[in-house]
DNA sequence: ATTTAATAAAATATCGATATTATTGATTAA
DNA sequence: TTAATCAATAATATCGATATTTTATTAAAT
C-alpha cells in the first residue's frame, strides 16, 4: 500500500500560470490599479481562457489581485493605509508563529534556519546579485523560522502577508544602510531563535518587518 | 463625479454559485472526504463548467474544499489536529480584532452589536428555530464585534477561520445546555466589548470559541 | 456647454466540445 | 494468489466560440 505521494502528479496549466503571475505581481510587472483584461492576458502567457480565469480567480482570493462581477480582474491600488494593516497584521500573525516555532521546533527545524540563512548569506555576497534568486531564499528563510509553528493555518495567512508586503516592498527604491541593518536583524533573528529566546525574537522580528516597510512607507503622505 | 458604487453590479453565476455551494459545504451537505466531481455539480446546481470551476477554485483558497492537480476536488477531511488548529488561530486572531474593535469603534459599532445580538435573541425565541436564519445571524452577530477593528486583513481572516470552523460545528450533535452557556457568554461579550473591558471581553471570547468547538473536538478520539 | 439617449464597440462571463490525464477492469506473467 | 501490463472507461482540464454585460462613441435635447 503506498502513500498518495501528496500531489506531486502532473501540474495543471492553471497552476504553472498562477505561481507565475504570483511572482510577475509581486516583483511589479503590472502597475497598481492596471487592468488584467483577459484576451491580452492570454497572449501574454500562452494559456487559453479557461485556466487563465481559474488563476486570477485564485490570486483574487489571496488579495494579490481584485476581482469586480462583470468587470473582470485589475491590480490592487496601493495606499499607506493598505502597506499599515498587511504590515501590522503580518507582525501580529507571523510573531504569533515565530513564538509557537520557538516553542515547539526540533533539530531539522533548527538546521533548515541555519541552510536558508547561509543561503541567502551566499546570494547576497555575489558581484552581481540575481534579485529573483534572493526574493526566493529571503521568503525561504522567513518561511524556515515559523515552519515549526505547526499550524498551517498560521502559515498560510502567513504566506498571504508576506506576498502582498512584497509587492510594496518592491516597489520602493532600496537603501543600502536599511539593506544593511535589515541583514543584521536576520542574524541575530536566527540566532535568538534557536538559542530560544522566545520573545526577544518576536521583538526583533516585529522590528524587522516594521524596517522593511520603512521605504514603501515613505512613498505615501501620513 | 459618482462613486463607483463598489460593485453592486450583477452577480456574476460563477458568484452566486461560490456563495451556494459555500453554505451547503459549511451546512454539512456534503461528507468529509466526499469528491465532487465536475458533471454531478453542474447538474445538481444547474450551471455549466467554468462557472462551476472557478466558485470551487475559489473556495479551495478558503480551505473549504481541496483541490489537488489533475485529480479534482473534494471536501477536506476532518481532524482533531485540524479542529485544534482552526480553533486556536481563530482564538489568535479574532480576540485580537476584537480588542482593536473595542479600542476603535464608535457609535455606529455599538449600536450594530445591540442590532445584531437583537436580531440573533429574536431567532432563538421562536417556536421552531429557523436553523439557517439563526446561523446567518450569529455569523452576523461575531462580526459586528468586530468590524470596526479596521483591519481589512484580520477580518478576512476571520470569515475564513469562521468558515472553517463552523463546519466542525455543525458536524457535531447540539447540547441545550452547553448552547444555554454560549448563549449567556453572547450577552456578557457583548456588554463587555460595548464597556470597553478590552482584556475581559478578549478573554470571554477565547472562552466562548472554546466552548462552541466542544462538542465537535469530543467526536474526536484524543 | 452639459447632460441624456441611443448605438457601436469591446470586454467579460459562460457554454459546449475535445484533448489530456487518471482510474478501472481485464489479461497475462510471476 | 499477487503483481504487472495493457486496454477501456471515466473524469479532469482546456480550448474555441458565443451570449451577456460594460464601456466608448455619437447624436439629440435641455
Amino acid at each position: 500500500m503506498t502513500q498518495p505521494v501528496l500531489n506531486a502528479s502532473t501540474n495543471t496549466i492553471s497552476n504553472d500560470i498562477y505561481q507565475l503571475i504570483r511572482a510577475d505581481i509581486i516583483n511589479g510587472k503590472f502597475q497598481p490599479g492596471e487592468k488584467l483584461q483577459i484576451k491580452p492576458m492570454c497572449a501574454l502567457y500562452q494559456v487559453g481562457n479557461s485556466p487563465l480565469r481559474e488563476a486570477l480567480t485564485k490570486l483574487a482570493a489571496t488579495g494579490l489581485i481584485v476581482q469586480q462581477n462583470q468587470r473582470g480582474f485589475r491590480i490592487p491600488q496601493v495606499s499607506r493605509k493598505d502597506l499599515e494593516d498587511i504590515c501590522n497584521s503580518r507582525i501580529h500573525i507571523e510573531v504569533a508563529a515565530l513564538k509557537m516555532a520557538i516553542a515547539k521546533g526540533d533539530d531539522h527545524w533548527e538546521a533548515q534556519i541555519l541552510a536558508q540563512y547561509h543561503q541567502l548569506q551566499k546570494t547576497q555576497q555575489q558581484a552581481l546579485v540575481d534579485k529573483a534568486q534572493w526574493e526566493r531564499r529571503h521568503t525561504r528563510f522567513h518561511n524556515a523560522l515559523i515552519e515549526a509553528c505547526d499550524s498551517p493555518s498560521l502559515l498560510g495567512f502567513c504566506n498571504i502577508l508576506h506576498d502582498q508586503f512584497d509587492r510594496y516592498r518592491r516597489l520602493a527604491p532600496a537603501d543600502a544602510n536599511i539593506r544593511a541593518e535589515l541583514d543584521e536583524q536576520h542574524r541575530k533573528i536566527m540566532l535568538l531563535s534557536i538559542a530560544r529566546e522566545e520573545s526577544e525574537a518576536g521583538e526583533l522580528l516585529a522590528q524587522h518587518i516594521k524596517l522593511s516597510a520603512k521605504a514603501a512607507m515613505a512613498m505615501f503622505p501620513k
